[in-house]
DNA sequence: TAGATTATAAACACCC
DNA sequence: TGGGTGTTTATAATCT
């Protein structure tokens, strides 16, 4: 094949120039005149360029009218009796002529390098290439019909023996018209390198090549496959591989430029790539094929690889006789080529999809793995789950409860861009970082703990805004709040199984505990087992925190002891509970402010946003669930909130508790007139009331019905 | 900068 | 007597 494929080319290039003669070569030379010259100047080069291609097309065309007068009484090839059209093997590549795009054009515009002059004279040969182009289309089309015409009075005629011969010459006469086309197209790749070199013209690394480009963009898809179809005819044993392979360049060239060396489309290819190798000889093109005949994609360890075939070839030349006979150019062959495009392309939008799949894993997992780096807070145990949940979260909630807050007027756009700033993941819970905690974070259950975040543990003690970074506030009742979230129970098995630290207080997590118990009360031990039942990180380190618990239990007087008949149980003061942080709030300022800024370690939520989440269930600290905030039932919900806010706020202005948050405000639900013995307690009987129907309400409700010891102290 | 809040540690007392 | 419980104090960090 080798020898053939050598023979081919050095046929085709005695024919060439042989049919070509003397304007082939005078072209030639004129263009080795020209590189030799160096750099041509414009004007002159793509003037000379066109006219010398619009010779070359005329010549082509004549050579191919004066080699087609013998063939008027060719007939058929027998093998392509179901396809009576005779036609060319040549590419379409090669019959588009090149014509400088569009987007070419809007670049050469857009460098403005261009002297009015030098633009005129790119259009005049863009003009002049359209033309070219069209004349060469109906060239080509003329032939087809004349072929098509002389394969029917063949087929009446039947004389065999001169088919064969016939045969060849057709070969031999597409050969040329396709070689003319060839030299065409490298005249014209010639002509754009030499705008590129004068900068007039610049082409991208990542974009297509030229001719392809001006290919695909000179003819639509169903052109190119309509052409393909009318280029796929009968040929000789050589052309059918060169056919074959065509046939994938066309269907590959298209959306790839990575073609192979092909026979009779080596031009072709290297005109494809990016027009630095297409000026190369055609001893380079019979190596090429040399390599490429060693390489046959459809040949390899003796098998052919022609789909469904695997038929053993034992050497190459038994593979291509198996080739040509049996994957010739044929409906059978042509449907399964048209197959394995489609498998391909399949493939390739298969490909795609898991290329965008593994960008954005990727990019999911670069912003996770630099999550940390934004924050300036040693960040020590983060689930992935979390932190992508969180990153959906303040993305959506920095759009949309941007807009949701200045809708509501509440707060002005730089405190929002400040909110939204840091509402970035940053505020990600963080476990503490004090020395003596228990900071052996286990991967234990589901949770996922990243090795960095734990090697970023500190030994400086941090504030709880630093330390859990996470959007809750300071204040216990909002923290409670939190813990209340009918979808804690998804926080209930992370903390469960995550040795983390859970971001809420010691006296949040006890009057958690105590308020989840039927009596809403507790012993000091049955604290404890609450803790080490709900929370991993407090099965560690029992004396630390356990003794952080009993001195909780007596420091804050909002738990209450009382001498049960089993002992001593502690119980909530809520009252004492919402004392804990005076703050004024009010629909002044004040109020936005401390939304703003919430608390000691609030989030860069807002309160009231936080508490909008928590009414609307918006997980913040769930795996699964998270990055879905409902933001339409948000905005209602921060309305609601914030107006609840402030009804609370006005209504119980003299309330006995200024300071409360909006949090407190909103999920203070019982009304309940009790007895308070507290030393400190020196106000009258409190009435605390609100119409807010929290998912707390059951449950303080609860608690409001359970009878109040009086014996306490 | 002072005060408040919280965490941690420790000492101490009381009771079973 | 030891452990559990409860109280108090001290200290540090952080935020308001």
């Amino acid at each position: 094949m080798m020898q053939e494929s050598g023979t081919e080319t050095k046929s085709n290039d005695s024919v060439i120039q042989n049919g070509a003669g003397p304007d082939n070569h005078l072209l030639e030379c004129t263009l080795r005149e020209s590189r030799s010259n160096g750099e041509t100047p414009l004007e002159v080069g793509a003037v000379e360029l066109a006219h010398l291609q619009q010779q070359q097309a005329l010549q082509a065309a004549r050579q191919l009218l004066i080699n087609q007068q013998p063939f008027s009484g060719i007939k058929a090839n027998k093998r392509n009796d179901k396809h009576p059209s005779l036609q060319v093997p040549v590419s379409v590549a090669m019959m588009t002529p090149q014509v400088i795009t569009p987007q070419q054009m809007q670049q050469i515009l857009q460098q403005q390098v261009l002297t009015p002059q030098q633009l005129q004279v790119l259009l005049q040969q863009q003009q002049a290439l359209m033309l070219q182009q069209q004349q060469l289309q109906e060239f080509y089309k003329k032939q087809q019909e004349q072929l098509q015409l002389q394969l029917l009075q063949q087929q009446h005629a039947g004389k065999q023996p001169k088919e064969q011969q016939q045969q060849q010459q057709v070969a031999t006469q597409q050969l040329a018209f396709q070689q003319q086309l060839l030299q065409m197209q490298q005249l014209q790749q010639q002509h754009l390198l030499t705008l590129q070199r004068q900068g007039l013209l610049s082409i991208q690394p990542g974009q297509p090549t030229l001719p392809l480009q001006s290919l695909a963009q000179g003819m639509i898809p169903a052109e190119l496959q309509q052409l393909w179809k009318e280029v796929t005819g009968s040929h000789t044993a050589d052309d059918v591989v060169c056919n074959n392979h065509s046939t994938l360049d066309l269907s590959t060239t298209c959306v790839s430029s990575t073609a192979q060396p092909k026979t009779s489309l080596l031009l072709n290819s290297q005109a494809s790539t990016n027009g630095q190798a297409s000026v190369l000889t055609l001893k380079r093109e019979s190596s090429s094929h040399e390599e490429y005949t060693h390489n046959h994609p459809l040949y390899g360890h003796g098998v052919c690889k022609w789909p469904g075939c695997e038929t053993i070839c034992e050497d190459f030349p038994s593979f291509l006789k198996h080739l040509n006979s049996e994957h010739a150019l044929d409906d059978r062959s042509t449907a399964q080529c048209r197959v394995q495009m489609q498998v391909v392309q399949q493939l390739e939008l298969q490909l795609s999809k898991d290329k965008e799949r593994l960008q954005a894993m990727m990019s999911h997992l670069h912003v996770k793995s630099t999550e940390p780096k934004a924050s300036p807070q040693p960040q020590l145990c983060t689930t992935f789950g979390r932190e992508n949940g969180w990153i959906c979260y303040s993305q959506q909630l920095e759009e949309g409860i941007t807009g949701i807050l200045k809708g509501l007027n509440l707060v002005s756009s730089a405190t929002l861009s400040k909110t939204a700033s840091e509402a970035s993941p940053q505020s990600l819970p963080h476990t503490p970082t004090t020395p003596t905690a228990p900071l052996t974070p286990i991967t234990q259950g589901p949770s996922v703990i990243t090795t960095t975040s734990i090697h970023n543990v500190g030994p400086i003690r941090r504030r709880y805004s630093d330390k859990y970074n996470i959007p809750i506030s300071s204040d216990p009742m909002i923290s409670v709040d939190f813990l209340s979230l009918p979808d804690f129970a998804q926080n209930q098995e992370f903390y469960k199984n995550a040795e983390v630290r859970p971001p809420f207080t010691y006296a949040s997590l006890i009057r958690q505990g105590i308020l989840e118990s039927p009596e809403k009360q507790l012993t000091l031990n049955e604290i404890y087992n609450w803790f080490t039942r709900q929370f991993a990180y407090f099965r560690r380190n029992a004396a630390t925190w356990k003794n952080a618990v009993r001195h909780n239990l007596s420091l804050h007087k909002c738990f209450v002891r009382v001498e049960n008949v089993k002992g001593a149980v502690w119980t909530v003061d809520e009252m004492e509970f919402q004392k804990r942080r005076p703050q004024k709030i009010s629909g002044s300022p004040t109020l936005i402010k401390n939304i703003q800024t919430s608390h000691a370690y609030c989030s860069p939520l807002s309160a009231a946003l936080q508490a909008s989440m928590a009414e609307n269930s918006l997980p913040l600290y769930t795996t699964a669930s998270m990055g879905n905030p409902a933001l339409n039932s948000l905005a209602n919900a921060i309305r609601e909130d914030l107006n609840g806010v402030m009804e609370h706020t006005s209504s119980n202005g003299s309330d006995s508790s200024p300071g409360r948050s909006p949090m407190q405000g909103m999920h203070q639900v019982h009304v309940k007139e009790e007895p308070l013995d507290h030393d400190d307690n020196d106000g009258p009987l409190s009435l605390v009331t609100t119409a807010n129907h929290s998912p707390d309400f059951d449950r303080d409700r609860d608690y409001e019905d359970e009878p109040v010891n009086d014996d306490m102290e």
